[in-house]
DNA sequence: CGATCAGGTGAAACATGTTCTAGTGGCCGG
DNA sequence: CCGGCCACTAGAACATGTTTCACCTGATCG
């Protein structure tokens, strides 16, 4: 439908892939899209709300992918660990372009807000659906929620300090990893539930595990 | 000494807590700090190396002030706590300047690679220090820089989400607590060390906890 | 003293994100 | 068919990060 929105994501995409951020010049994304310049700003807000859409985009294929073609593990800790490695691992296979839609994320600008969201999200959606794979959209309990809350975090700013070139990909998969194993260790054990906030909808909060 | 690099760096905080990182105009910061622009480019690599500069002396002043008044609490994780309530609270206090380092640091520019890196040893530091008052400088156990990585991690990637307006500045100390419990939680338990990569001098790893 | 040099200055020039204008073509309700 | 409207286009215009240039000043060294 939206076929000149896409093509100029896809073009954004390719350019910050072989070149990074700055590559992504909105002159060349326009000329190599077809379309004029004023036309990228009929739909996009600015640079880098190309790059958030380029990342909703990104996650969203992620997660069609994992529904159809589930990921191997037994465990919910073995799908997290095997969802964080593939994922790092895409991510790996493109760094400029991973690293300008961190920096994306990361910018704060608020006309992003709705993307950003979205995109966090999805994610969201995408770890619980690797947690417990064929979930309905049931609600998830509060303890899932910051469960998953706080294993994106680690893992996004591990990506960060990765494309920051404070060390490698391996380190981003390491600190995921050991944060999977003590988050899910940590929650083991019965807990005061005023750590954990009720979610928005009021619904009643999860028991103890045994 | 480098009265001028202060100045600019003064300016450009100024400028960002009043208006954001996009107020933060070279030409003026030339200008307010009395200086000409070539100076500026003398000096910095480039608009996001003087944040980076900001935020590394940010965390150094944090640093000093924790040394010489240490932190309450009787526990590790009574001034975690403490220690990063206080630095969102800080940084919620001037939540434009917050979002114009946060937004530097996660750019991934490789010129600023180094101050980057120098923020996170600081951070590291602090942290360290946070949890164990007075410690020599001995290097900490592979566990201690896991914890502290990604207790690290966590705050940030809250933060972010912060400035981009998922949530309010209460999230990211909520997030930061249960982390810390959690965290502390999964390691009281015996740990298989293979899970902890050797620190970079190859000291000995410590001892499982009783 | 005179040469050299590092750093500073002011201004221009350039590159690119962003905005604005005028014109064009197609579509739609009447 | 007509008039209005909306998206698009080409291009200029503007703002700001970045680079470059020509020149100056004060310190240092021989």
């Amino acid at each position: 439908m939206d076929e000149r929105g896409d093509r100029i994501i896809a073009v954004a995409m390719e350019l910050a892939e072989r070149d990074g951020y700055d590559a992504v010049k909105l002159r060349d994304v326009a000329a190599q899209a077809g379309v004029a310049l004023g036309t990228v700003y009929r739909r996009f807000s600015c640079k880098e709300d190309i790059l958030a859409a380029a990342l909703d985009r990104q996650v969203t294929v992620a997660y069609d992918l994992v529904r159809a073609n589930p990921l191997p593990g037994d465990t919910p800790q073995e799908r997290l660990d095997a969802l964080f490695e593939l994922s790092t691992k895409t991510l790996a296979d493109r760094p400029r372009l991973a690293a300008a839609m961190l920096r994306t994320v990361a910018s704060g600008v608020p006309e992003l807000a709705e993307r950003v969201t979205r995109y966090h999200d999805r994610m969201t959606a995408l770890l619980l659906e690797v947690m417990q794979p064929g979930r309905d959209d049931s609600p998830p309990s509060p303890r899932e929620r910051m469960l998953v809350e706080l294993l994106q975090n680690v893992w996004f700013a591990s990506l960060v300090g990765w494309t920051g070139g404070l060390f490698g990909p391996d380190h981003v998969t390491q600190n995921t990893k050991v944060a999977t194993r003590l988050l899910l260790r940590g929650l083991e054990a019965p807990w005061d539930d005023s750590l954990f906030p009720s979610p928005p909808d009021g619904s009643a909060s999860d028991s103890q595990p045994s």
